[in-house]
DNA sequence: GCGTCCAGGTCTACC
DNA sequence: GGTAGACCTGGACGC
């Protein structure tokens, strides 16, 4: 294994281990990453397709972050690559995204004021990128959230790439590539997707022939980078909301249940007929910070409800 | 055990 | 443009 190791600053006020190991379990890139004792071991696939494993862990503080990171690979890394590297994880880790107006705002809203007290420092992060994206938003329709791990587990255990480094074993996510050959009912079958194998494996097809990047959906305008994701079978508004690296406001019935309560008091009587209206509440009352609002109320669930009297999960 | 219900959306047909 | 109904499957629940 040949390794490269390099450090990243980030804009503080920063918290590398809030933003890697999400207190509601949310993973960073992958699902059977490994976080231990402040420190990460999870994987990422170049553009070129090589697999690398990364270790991460801070190295500094909230207030002058810093990230070490190393990097494994079957074989040494060219210069481009060590580069484009670097960047990619400066980028999943949001390091150069200054939230300071976000704790602004926080300071004026009773909602906010609260979690941000409790997560100083979180950073919303993108997926590793479209597939992964796409596999989550996939599973996560139409299905509990003990379901959606089930099958996205199955879809890791199947299909996906095992590498080994640093004494850990990570499955990395299967390239769409893999999952555009395999027979739909093989995957029904083998990752009990039921009716989300045909879509996915339409997905894995679309993204085979060619299609934008994340890198490059960030380059387009928010409402632009949603279109060209819903055109992706099975890819509605909400799923392109999780895909997009354009920071939306992916409300489902779950989430659509929590924010009701938190901005009407009352629990919604038709989740799904009240998505649309908690949606505008929202915007109104947080703007272009919605997102971040969102991220850190669902990680916070639990002090919030005994903070704010209220029944939220 | 066994039967029934329905879930953290999306698509399509129909009006 | 709006909306009802179908969609896989397995966990939760009642009996």
């Amino acid at each position: 294994m040949h390794t490269l190791t390099f450090e990243l600053e980030a804009v503080p006020p920063y918290s590398f281990e809030l933003t890697v190991h999400k207190p509601a379990g949310w993973s960073w890139l992958i699902r059977n990453e490994v976080y231990k004792n402040g420190t990460i071991w999870s994987a990422i696939r170049l553009y070129s397709g090589k697999p690398v494993g990364l270790k991460l862990r801070s190295m500094g503080t909230v207030h002058e972050p810093r990230v070490r990171c190393e990097a494994f690979t079957r074989q040494e890394l060219i210069n481009e690559e060590k580069i484009e590297l670097q960047e990619r994880i400066g980028k999943k880790l949001s390091a150069d995204e200054d939230i300071r107006e976000f704790y602004s705002l926080a300071q004026r809203d009773p909602v906010l004021h609260e979690v941000v007290k409790d997560l100083y420092g979180m950073r919303d992060t993108p997926s590793a990128d479209v597939f992964s994206g796409a596999i989550l938003a996939v599973t996560l329709q139409m299905a509990p959230w003990k379901r959606s791990m089930q099958m996205m587990e199955s879809l890791l255990e199947t299909y996906g790439e095992r590498i080994a480094f640093d004494s850990q074993v990570i499955n990395l996510w299967p390239t769409p590539e893999k999952l555009a050959i395999v027979e739909v009912e093989e995957l029904q079958k083998k990752c009990k997707l039921g009716y989300r194998a045909q879509n996915l494996q339409s997905i894995a097809q679309t993204l085979t022939i060619g299609f934008p990047t994340l890198e490059d959906l960030e380059q387009m305008s928010t409402e632009g980078a949603k279109k060209k994701l819903m055109e992706l079978r099975g890819i509605g508004g909400y799923s392109a909301e999780i895909i997009s690296p354009h920071r939306g406001f992916p409300l489902d019935v779950w989430s659509t249940q929590i924010f009701h309560r938190l901005l009407f008091a009352e629990t919604p009587e038709d989740p799904r007929a009240a998505i649309s209206k908690v949606r505008r509440r929202a915007e109104e009352r947080w703007g272009e910070w919605s997102g971040y609002a969102f991220i850190y109320v669902l990680n916070d669930l639990n002090n919030l409800s005994r903070k704010l009297k209220l029944k939220l999960n």
